[in-house]
DNA sequence: GGCAATAATATCGCACACGACATAAAACAA
DNA sequence: TTGTTTTATGTCGTGTGCGATATTATTGCC
């Protein structure tokens, strides 16, 4: 019934042919698989991604977080309010110049690394996923991101 | 300085090294692509998820959008009730079975259909992108997605 | 029929994302 | 030095996402 409208959508708006639904559906579902294992440790998805950026450039500036992560400051912003309420960083703004604010690691935000380390590899080892399709993917994916990345700050 | 602390953090915990970070910006990198397409015609990316969904399959019921989109309805609920408002579709219980909420396309909703066909190609040709790349790409993720969806759903 | 279990949708609260805009400090130019 | 521009961060409003829970209708079981 409904089924036979398909034949008439042009197919490159199928869903099925898209790209930017699986991306987008794949990366839902990562999401939430972290999310049952960080909710523990009283940590979001983002705030996750920012906590790694920090233990590998602790101490430093909002705007380097914001490149690495690619997200704007109106988003870190708050995310990085609810890190400091929840004890794992330090806000604090430069002497040296006064529009920049340093992110620094709390002993609690740094021991949180150690209960992070087991993460990664426990969600893997759910999915039962070849190592030769993550890595196929991740290298596609880092191919992808600067060209995206280009595309998204320019036109 | 803070770059020395790399060589510290387990290399399971680099950014570089994971796969959820390059999925997690790609997919926020091609929604704000999509989004300048979109925008001038009135949807929002996950808007536009859903009217796909709809070309394909209206009249059904929201349970089939919640299926196909792998939204629950309390993300569906809202974002439709904005399609209704726009005029794009309307809602209706079935009279079959009162639980069930049935959608249908407007004209004005069918039309933005032949509105939408020239947007994935647009991307396309402004990404630069070889389209042995893409299908790589969309062929991983749909063969991924079942199984992080799988992942989702038990334990 | 009566009543527990299930199903479809909705409400609520919180935390992103992001465009548009604001603010204040530093850099730069005339 | 003084006015302009740039830079770093922040606020505001809208729209997702999603866990937890509520509501109402149907199903299934005795």
């Amino acid at each position: 019934m409904s089924q036979a409208l398909v034949d008439t959508v042009p197919p490159q708006l199928q869903l099925e042919n898209q790209l930017c639904f699986p991306l987008y559906a794949a990366s839902r579902m990562i999401t939430r698989l972290y999310q049952d294992k960080l909710t523990p440790l009283g940590l979001t998805y983002p705030q996750y991604i920012v906590m790694m950026i920090l233990w590998e450039r602790a101490p430093c500036a909002v705007k380097v977080v914001s490149e690495h992560a690619m997200l704007n400051t109106n988003t870190l912003t708050p995310l990085l309010k609810r890190l400091e309420q929840q004890g794992f960083i330090r806000r604090s703004r430069s002497v040296d110049d006064e529009r920049v604010v340093m992110l620094h690691l709390t002993e609690l935000g740094r021991g949180l690394r150690d209960d992070c380390e087991c993460v990664p590899q426990a969600l893997l080892n759910k999915l039962a996923v070849s190592e030769n399709d993550i890595v196929q993917l991740r290298d596609l994916l880092s191919r992808l991101l600067p060209i995206l990345s280009a595309g998204v700050n320019d036109d």
